[in-house]
DNA sequence: GTTTTACTTGTTATATCATAACAAAATTCT
DNA sequence: AGAATTTTGTTATGATATAACAAGTAAAAC
């Protein structure tokens, strides 16, 4: 499985990065008194293990081959508890959901989304963050949540093909 | 900075607005050799009347009331014609569409979302457009689309409302 | 250590968003 | 008019997400 892993631009030991998030969140969810159930627990490794968005159904399939439940409700509550502890992304203009790089520091998530490869690069720019609170402060709003999420080609994509499609 | 955005939260003559965006739709339309036939004309107008993100059925119910057909496609045709002209935004995490404010003008569309009233503004900052192509092109990232959609309090919801909801 | 409480999960049903596939009609081109 | 192209009608289904209520489980209070 290490093969699939064809995620960022940076090699890196996938299992290594999924045992890090792992950890992180139980440490996170212990200091927020927050449980991180079998499935809830199960959900996040299988996100990470994907190492591109996940759809709600194709993670409940997985879930279902392991025993869970088999019903939606499963995996959407798995889902917002995850997003709720910020441990998950949602993207929405793939309606997919990613783990969150930076649990642990309180961050923006941003993305960078090829459209061949469908892989996501998940950045996360401090200066863009602060000129979009000052830009929106200046029309009198108050900023909650960012979705920001970008496409086009990545480096290895814009390398290969021009007008080919995935 | 001068206060590019420039339809909300600004008082205006909302009619003067839709025909306004209905003429640009038309010239535009023209010039690219695309028919802006009678289904697509009303759904470009019906959108703008709600003046905030329409959905997909929404738009739809009110087309059938006015005799047009009412299944899906009939919809979903009209609003893929309506992004691809660039006349419309789709608000990917509100699964809504929104008329474009400046169609004519390449941009970007960039939101602010308002938790509580659901108003949304678009605004359009070339810097940050200009920041993001750079980072994203510092990782190798070719950028050709962006999700701008920035959710919290607008002015009058922050003033009015500090726990309440809509 | 049992009761009470809060939280989590199971289960059924349904709401909401979107597209595939093919037929019919209208428009444009020659 | 006839052919080619585009648009619309129609039926069916796929994909994403939540409501509502019952049952189970873990934590807190006693």
């Amino acid at each position: 499985m290490k093969h699939e892993d064809a995620h960022q631009h940076v090699h890196h030991n996938h299992n290594d990065c999924i045992e890090s998030a792992l950890s992180t969140a139980e440490a996170l969810c212990i200091q927020q008194g927050q449980r991180l159930t079998k499935v809830r627990r199960r959900a996040l490794e299988l996100i990470w293990e994907s190492h591109r968005p996940l759809g709600a159904y194709q993670l409940l399939a997985k879930l279902a081959e392991e025993g869970f439940n088999s019903a939606p409700p499963t995996v959407y509550r798995a889902l917002d508890f995850l997003l709720g502890a910020g441990l998950i992304h949602k993207v929405e203009s793939m309606n997919a959901y990613l783990g969150c790089a930076h649990a642990d520091k309180a961050h923006k998530g941003y993305f960078l989304i090829c459209d061949e490869c469908h892989n996501v690069m998940e950045f996360d720019y401090q200066d863009i963050h602060a000129a979009l609170v000052e830009k929106a402060a200046r029309q009198g709003f108050e900023l909650r949540a960012e979705t920001i999420e970008l496409t086009g080609l990545c480096e290895k994509c814009k390398g290969k093909s021009v007008g080919a499609s995935a």
